[in-house]
DNA sequence: GATCAATTAGACAAGTCTGTCTTGTTTATA
DNA sequence: TATAAACAAGACAGACTTGTCTAATTGATC
């Protein structure tokens, strides 16, 4: 896996969102986008903003996304890809058996929580700020957590436990509540707490 | 306690906020402002929005309020304690030791969660929305946050435990997890996750 | 070299946003 | 009853919003 997590919050230049200096201008918009939408909101971010940032024309925005809310769905499922990539990149490396890397992920997340421009989950902030009002980014926010439980589901599998769904409910809520916990004390040691906790949870069962 | 939640949340009427028919045009100003920041987000909801529901004037909601910036930041601070008070007041009527009132937390929350008009803790939702953006909106989440923290706290010293601030954020991640799980996959039972996981924890201490 | 898509620059429309101000009315209280 | 505070109604300013449109320019491909 790269050494360096490739997540907009990492890179306050704004060229992470996907693989480095973005040559067109579509890439040069969805980096610009990116950066401010995690870092000040969706609604906080105007195109004006988002188009001074990226260097481009507005005519260029509007000829690859075909309104405001389509170009923060755009955002949202590359984000989310990206992330996901790096997470479970990371993840896939753990040597041993699932359940060790079930545990990792709490390592992993420390390492995302310690990035100096860690703004939360974008998924967990979009739905905050949207909820019922936008249907695009529901549909985001819900295939990346589907994404997770899948893995997570897969994971205990191989465990194995007897409960399945239990379990990966169970580490759901571990992980939501690591994010939310360490991005409003800004501290990443929440994930070693989440951790021993799922480590009680594991032994216990 | 009174046997029906009090937060802005549960009362599509909106007069819900404090306590019941707001006599005085701040208490309805207040009322509207804390249904529609919570259900349609803090940026989404306008100033006439929120006037022409609260059937009050412009110079009324400006005589009260020197912006709208001061309106979301005493909003928050009053929402916080109708919770806190509602939160509290049902877990102090919970008899038994420390322990049981410990594991009550996520009967109330689901208590909380199964509200049709559930829409996440509003401090969460702040922080998501504006993070480092409103210093105002931060220290009234803080100091929610520093609340529980000290209620956690004495019912750990109560327990007893031996590290009772790790005890705090063990269960302050649970709460947390509870929350934005049951908020993402609108199902209240995440609760009863984050419980049998509590338990647990304190099984094992 | 010609053609077509991508892009730039910016004016512009039409609406929304917060906040101010004026004028007059209600309400409570001393 | 007199006085002061609270409130209603709404015009208005000025800035900002998303999105459209025109016109000229670049770049790649046939």
């Amino acid at each position: 896996m790269k050494d360096a997590p490739t997540l907009c919050s990492t890179d306050p230049t704004g060229w992470s969102f996907a693989s480095r200096p973005p040559k067109n201008a579509r890439d040069k918009i969805m980096s610009a986008a990116s950066f401010l939408f995690c870092n000040h909101g969706f609604a906080a971010s105007g195109i004006d903003t988002i188009l001074s940032r990226a260097g481009t024309a507005k005519a260029t925005l509007y000829h690859h996304f075909k309104s405001k809310e389509e170009l923060i769905a755009a955002v949202l499922e590359a984000e989310g890809e990206t992330w996901r990539e790096w997470f479970f990149g990371h993840l896939a490396e753990v040597e041993g058996p699932a359940r060790t890397r079930m545990l990792a992920v709490f390592d992993v997340l420390e390492e995302w929580f310690s990035d100096p421009g860690f703004y939360g989950c974008p998924f967990i902030n979009a739905v905050a700020e949207f909820d019922s009002g936008n249907d695009a980014v529901r549909r985001a926010a819900d295939l990346h957590k589907a994404y997770l439980n899948t893995w997570l589901k897969a994971q205990a599998m191989e465990i194995p436990v007897k409960d399945v769904e239990e379990t990966a409910r169970t580490f759901a809520v571990l992980i939501d509540g690591a994010i939310v916990a360490a991005q409003h004390a800004r501290d990443p040691s929440f994930a070693q707490t989440a951790k021993s906790l799922a480590k009680t949870y594991l032994e216990a069962l």
